[in-house]
DNA sequence: CTCGTAATGTACTAATTAGTTAATTTAGGA
DNA sequence: TCCTAAATTAACTAATTAGTACATTACGAG
């Protein structure tokens, strides 16, 4: 769980500073970590600076001395839960498989990792909320979504190809409707999980996970 | 926009009390209006009952007279605003058309009706990060609902017999897609719009109204 | 060994915020 | 017309909360 930090002006000055019973690395990490569990629990007005620090293993004043403030805190914690998302959606080999079963294991994997990753979705949920006010600080993350939209156009495109999928679908809009049905399972489980529980019968992630390779290689198929 | 105000407590009263200058009822409803607007606006500890009462014609103290402390009238919005947008729902008449048209239908109303309505899906959204706490005490809400299902399977029923559609689907799953596709267009506008600003041409709004009949129509479709 | 600086703990403050107190006005029925 | 209860106002309070001042400790360079 603890996310290694390499913010810039700290690295060369600790990595000099070996053996310090004072581990500002590790301070740092820890009160990451921490803020992330409360900030995806109480949205950015909801967490609560002291509740943060009582759950670290500092004090309240460390947080500041590292991050100086709640909403520098909250951008850091945005950006080190993007970075790991995307770093482990390039961990994905499909370049072996057949276009239909790469573009199926694309959809599962995101599923899967959405359902696994609950308090990344809340992040995400809570900064749609702000209008997106804080991620727009984030340039960098801008460009490592690029790279999903690359990888799945490869797939799109010699799946035409091998005449699997229709030609007219701009890839942007594969990923867009991957995107909302595995988000969607997740973010509004709680609402729509309640409102319509005499309806459903297993776990919520199941129905959009064998339903949602359905629905995506039925809208991409090039039949009909 | 004001929305009738039924609170059983009150209105007996309120009915009788015609051509009073002090106006409960519309106080009550005014409040209400601003409160949505406040806390569609910044989630339920967002949200700051001075700056409501601040933008409603009455005072704080009004608020308090009305509707006891925050997280009541936070209840309140609630409880109207899913009441409104299911009144509208039921205003839908799709007897006369063939079952494939009359999905199509639900389809782009339901996509219009909650782009036109961002703070009904705000509101949801806010639930959502709660994990339905609210809303869980609204037990009324959940009826309102299984309309929606009960409408949705006659059509179903009704394209299955007329060999247009697949006969494997379960009437719930066609809700969650129709909901999916709608809801993440509007809730994940400011993430998704940024992070993939260079590859969306028009609004996003569009994408997901011709493409949304699309999937679903290639979901429940009997071909392949 | 001692001096300077980064790292840390304790105790505080100023501002904000939900909720209240108590007095005042409005209107309709007796 | 006067009495009662609902409706309203303005000023207040207690608690919470982000952020800080200041003293102290750990370390490593010289």
């Amino acid at each position: 769980m603890a996310m290694k930090t390499d913010n810039a002006a700290q690295t060369e000055k600790t990595d000099r500073r070996v053996g310090w019973k004072q581990a500002p690395d590790d301070v740092r990490a820890n009160i990451l970590d921490t803020a992330q569990k409360e900030f995806a629990e109480n949205g950015f007005s909801g967490a609560r600076v002291d509740a943060i620090a009582a759950r670290t293993k500092t004090s309240k004043r460390m947080l500041y001395y590292y991050f100086g403030n709640k909403e520098q805190l909250y951008l850091e914690v945005l950006r080190a839960s993007y970075q790991e998302v995307r770093t482990a959606e390039q961990s994905l080999n499909l370049e072996t498989l057949a276009p239909d079963d790469a573009m199926r294991q694309i959809v599962r994997f995101t599923v899967n990792h959405h359902v696994a990753n609950p308090d990344f979705i809340r992040l995400v949920m809570i900064e749609n909320i702000h209008h997106g006010r804080f991620i727009r600080q984030l340039n960098e993350i801008q460009e490592l979504n690029a790279g999903a939209i690359r990888s799945l156009e490869k797939i799109y495109k010699a799946g035409c190809a091998a005449g699997l999928f229709r030609k007219d679908i701009k890839p942007i809009d594969i990923h867009w409707l991957i995107s909302a049905l595995a988000f969607f399972s997740v973010s509004n489980q709680a609402t729509f999980g309640w409102l319509f529980e005499k309806y459903l019968t297993g776990a919520r992630a199941d129905l959009a996970d064998s339903l949602g390779e359905d629905i995506v290689l039925r809208f991409l198929a090039n039949h009909g």
